[in-house]
DNA sequence: TTGAAAGCGCTACCAA
DNA sequence: TTGGTAGCGCTTTCAA
């Protein structure tokens, strides 16, 4: 009776009250069997009175499914993983799926930590935005939960992954300044230990040597993919008085600290130094000057998840084709 | 059976190979009573055998209770609003609360029907970020699940709400513009049928007037909160003809836009015009120039909210007050 | 200290 | 078309 208390009505309640058994409310919630319309009526109208709503905890302890997916980000506050939640949430919503989202803040331990809550609250997929897990680490959960991984290259029985060629749009942002006559062009990457952040400095070592142009280990500087690094590695390649005159920063963030710190010096952007950054986030069309980018695809991503967890989990699902990596100019770049 | 094929241990599993009896298994889990020590050490060791995890379902099912705090935001992707839900996560983590995060896109509709979904899955508490949903439907929900709102003005039994001052932080913004010599001051406004927008308007209106300065209803003109309004705003505001020497934008969004605006037409800031926002985002740090604006405590709102929902759930907490609005002084304003 | 068993709210099987 | 009932995995009386 505390149920009534707490004005929370049980499916029994309903069925006394409509003067019918349990089975035949949940036949009819479910439209499982037929249901004689008086009764489908009375019981209409009884629910309606007590305002019931099944509870979703018990129909998942019986059924075996949760009808959530647990998503595994690594900061709740970035633009760029939650562009992709979106795009999660909007594939799977009209399958009647909610996220239950953690995150992992690039911690391996903390992140499988997450991983491990989740599958404790019996998510029926577990969806993993990068981070820092083994690959192993990742293939064990798979035995026990239905894995969808994206920035990550593992494969398995129950475990699909797929990357953006980080690569590849390196490759291309350093193509399109060479374009544009520039040959000094220095390079803020990001952590070593972040792979898409070594992919992007390698497109831009291997871009330059094919063009022929030397490369200079002063021109590049590392950071963390923080406005506040962007910051400071021009604050150091300013101090070092190496010249160039275009700038490659590893992401949006770190483009826009260097902005700052150009600004600071009356360093016109993109009159005197040029700049691209990556990823193209919401923001980067309203910098000043708007900021020429390669742009992710994360909306995309995320449907591209959220279909594939789908098709995982038995629901048919057309294709997901992710589309790729591209440059997209603004007016951040000058032709020399 | 297909438990074990699927590779999840139930208790009575742990429990049958221990050579105990359930009960005795779930005592050891929850340090419900003593267990002897043999007993305990077998236990320990099946457990670890079987890598056995709890079903927090049944768990929940049992208890009546899921340990879960249900979130309305209005936008996955609010750099707004998720600097709060980073709040409430740290406030309530520690206490063994997950959040459900849902979003209602400012639809009222829409926002009710999330936290039905929410109330559904059973969730202990309901935080509510703003929105459209009446008054009367949130004390409505309360019948059903303690909430905590926040910028809005409900009360009641289960029900607790704070704001900020926005009427207060607008009035502020604006008369430091006025304190910098500053007399046409444009303002671009919120949606009118956003309390905070409405105030922020009452507060720029009520400081030009107690400064004995004629409101020029030429100078506002109203947007929706966006970049792209701001840039729009501020564009018919340049073609009216209209003479100003600084803009107070409703938020920080909005601002960025007017700021694009002006730099499309060589218009310097804050040179030629000053410009002062509102919210503080993280980005407003390292605009160009660093944005004066009016600093939301958004994180200290999120454990806010996390503090007074764990208070209502029965959990010891320390007060939580939450600090006001302040305006921070950047590089966007200009002495006249 | 331990076990047996009831029951959380629901679904689905088996009979009728 | 309907009802009775077992059982999802757990916790917690009640007895022993």
């Amino acid at each position: 009776m505390k149920n009534i208390e707490s004005g929370i009505t049980t499916l029994y309640q309903v069925a006394s009250r409509a003067g019918v058994s349990p089975a035949t409310v949940s036949r009819f919630l479910n439209g499982t069997a037929k249901v004689s319309d008086d009764k489908r009526r009375t019981i209409e109208r009884v629910i309606d009175e007590l305002n019931y709503k099944p509870n979703r905890l018990a129909q998942s302890l019986k059924m075996g499914s949760t009808n959530t997916i647990g998503v595994l980000t690594q900061s709740l506050e970035s633009g760029y993983f939650n562009r992709a939640m979106v795009g999660i949430e909007d594939a799977v919503k009209a399958s009647g799926y909610a996220l239950l989202i953690m995150s992992g803040h690039w911690h391996a331990d903390e992140e499988a930590e997450r991983v491990e809550l989740l599958i404790g609250r019996r998510v029926d997929g577990v969806a993993i935005l990068t981070g820092n897990m083994s690959d192993k680490q990742i293939l064990d959960f798979s035995r026990r939960v239905p894995i969808v991984a994206f920035g990550r290259e593992v494969q398995g029985e129950r475990t699909q992954a797929f990357c953006l060629d980080n690569y590849g749009g390196a490759c291309e942002a350093v193509e399109y300044l060479i374009s544009q006559g520039h040959r000094r062009i220095a390079h803020i990457a990001g952590p070593p230990d972040h792979r898409d952040a070594r992919e992007r400095l390698a497109g831009y070592n291997d871009t330059l040597a094919k063009h022929g142009i030397p490369s200079d280990p002063r021109l590049v500087v590392t950071g963390d993919f923080s406005e506040s690094s962007g910051l400071l590695a021009l604050n150091s390649l300013l101090v070092a008085n190496v010249r160039f005159s275009a700038i490659f920063a590893a992401n949006d963030l770190t483009a826009y600290g260097a902005r700052l710190a150009l600004y600071r010096r009356n360093i016109r952007v993109p009159e005197d130094i040029s700049l691209v950054g990556f990823d193209d986030l919401e923001s980067s069309m309203y910098t000043t000057p708007p900021l020429t980018t390669v742009r992710q695809p994360l909306y995309e991503v995320g449907t591209g998840i959220g279909r594939r967890m789908l098709a995982m989990l038995g629901h048919q699902q057309p294709a997901a084709d992710v589309p790729g990596l591209s440059l997209v100019v603004r007016e951040s770049v000058r032709l020399v």
